[in-house]
RNA sequence: GUGAGCGUAGCUCAACGGUCAGAGCACUGGACUGUGGCUCCAGGGGUUGAGGGUUCAAAUCCCUUCGCUCACCCCA
């Protein structure tokens, strides 16, 4: 036997053996953003493909070759959500979210898709937690996100990880030092690694984060983009690094780290796990301050980020399992005994007691195996004899003792007796 | 998109080109006529990813293809 049917590549299935991962992650995170703040926002997963191109940037990866793109029956061409920024922007904007003008705050989770080749820690489908705060420019906003994502990450246990932070400046001063960077090195191309040579043409930038050892050595001699930043630039940049010392947050800063969406402005930052291999990145974001505008908008800075959950899942402490040991399970020899127990198992059930019996009309052996296993805290016996005296064995399963209760009371037994199994 | 590594039972993995492809775990049953876990015994499970080739003989060597994994790229 073997199925027909594969998942699709890179989109892997999560099995109930690890949503309770998930859901506790998600919880926890939506504890967080609520005490900080944030309201949660759903939309949709796909949109119109235009929100993307224009929102993340017509020469970006994402948008160039990432984008999982169709068209509906209407001939219209729409996307699945590659992030989660341009479209909250969007629903913000068409629901006049932010016409009080103040600052706004939301949160959201769910699926993105980038068609890319996956690998360790990188997938087709893959989930976010992000949010956005719009409506303030002063770096102590700022801080506060990175401060929200601190706490999380020491909440949940990951440890090791690190703040990458930079500032990658604004439409007065980022256009000018690219323009010098690039024009440096134009005029040493040939100490370039192939990429780079790539790179010098389409996004020049990227240059300052290379690896090769040949164009490192040529980025530190070039211009220093943090040097190059406007007044107001750095005097935000300096700020936010007051604050963060303030708060007592470790960070170091990266002049190095670039972003791979056009709308970034200013703050950069990453948050890295070194233990994961090269997708490492657990969380990212920055400041957008003029995406509300691009998008239509009156003019209102912001700032986000998205958490990769799967790449948070493996980051966290391997938990073990704890052993449950919880409700009924009704073992059952014969017909009557088996009607009698569906029964009390609806009953049990009723008052919200995990209760289950055998369906498959297993041995008593086997049906003793498989409350084992499910881990039911006790087990009542129902046979020919229980039935005749009117009295049911309840086994308890971790103690492995067993005694004699009325059948007439056995729903009440069992719910006060489960009550207290799971305080104990 | 580019490169490398790997595909054997549900899972983790064995098998110098040479008997009928094995083990542990898991599963089912029994020892225990109505009692889980521990132990012992037995049993079911495989087109060796697929297709082709070399050979007297292929899980093993070669080619193709699909899949998975890791890395580049990029990012969460």
């Amino acid at each position: 036997m073997k199925p027909i049917f594969k998942g699709v590549r890179g989109a892997p299935d999560i099995l109930p053996g690890e949503v309770g991962r998930w859901q506790r992650v998600e919880a926890e995170a939506r504890r967080i953003l609520q005490d900080y703040g944030y309201q949660e926002i759903r939309t949709p997963i796909f949109e119109r493909t235009e929100l993307f191109v224009r929102g993340i940037g017509e020469g970006t990866d994402i948008v160039e070759k990432q984008m999982y793109t169709f068209e509906d029956r209407g001939k219209e061409s729409l996307t699945l959500r590659p992030e989660g920024t341009a479209p909250v922007i969007r629903a913000c904007l068409e629901h006049h979210l932010l016409t009080r003008g103040g600052l706004y705050k939301v949160y959201y989770t769910g699926p993105m898709f980038r068609h890319e080749r996956p690998q360790a820690g990188r997938f087709r489908q893959f989930h976010q937690i992000g949010a956005e705060a719009i409506g303030v420019e002063d770096p102590a906003l700022d801080a506060e996100v990175l401060d929200l994502l601190c706490h999380l990450f020491d909440t949940l246990g990951v440890s090791g990880w690190k703040l990458h932070l930079n500032s990658i400046g604004d439409e007065a001063c980022r256009p000018v030092f690219r323009e010098q960077f690039t024009r440096y090195v134009q005029a040493k191309k040939e100490k370039l690694c192939p990429d780079c040579r790539v790179r010098l043409e389409r996004n020049p930038l990227r240059i300052l984060d290379c690896k090769e050892e040949g164009c490192r050595s040529l980025v530190a001699q070039a211009p220093s983009p943090l040097e190059s930043l406007c007044k107001d630039c750095k005097t935000h940049f300096h700020r936010l690094q007051e604050l963060l010392g303030l708060l007592k947050i470790d960070y170091s800063v990266n002049e190095h780290l670039v972003r791979g969406l056009d709308y970034y402005t200013r703050t950069a930052f990453e948050f890295v796990n070194p233990a994961l291999g090269a997708q490492n990145a657990i969380a990212g974001g920055g400041r957008y301050d003029r995406l509300v505008d691009e998008m239509g908008g009156p003019p209102m800075p912001g700032i986000g980020f998205a958490i990769g959950m799967e790449r948070l899942l493996i980051s966290l402490p391997q938990e073990e399992q704890g052993e449950m040991w919880i409700g009924v399970f009704a073992a059952t020899l014969g017909k009557e005994a088996s009607q009698l127990a569906l029964q009390i198992v609806q009953g049990l059930r009723r008052q919200g007691v995990r209760a289950s019996l055998d369906l498959e009309g297993r041995s008593l052996k086997s049906q003793m195996r498989l409350a084992h296993k499910e881990r039911y805290r006790y087990t009542l016996i129902l046979g020919d004899e229980e039935l005749k005296t009117g009295l049911a064995t309840l086994k308890d399963m971790a103690k492995g003792d067993q005694e004699q209760i009325p059948l007439r009371e056995v729903v009440n037994r069992l719910v006060s007796q489960e009550s207290r199994g799971r305080a104990e």
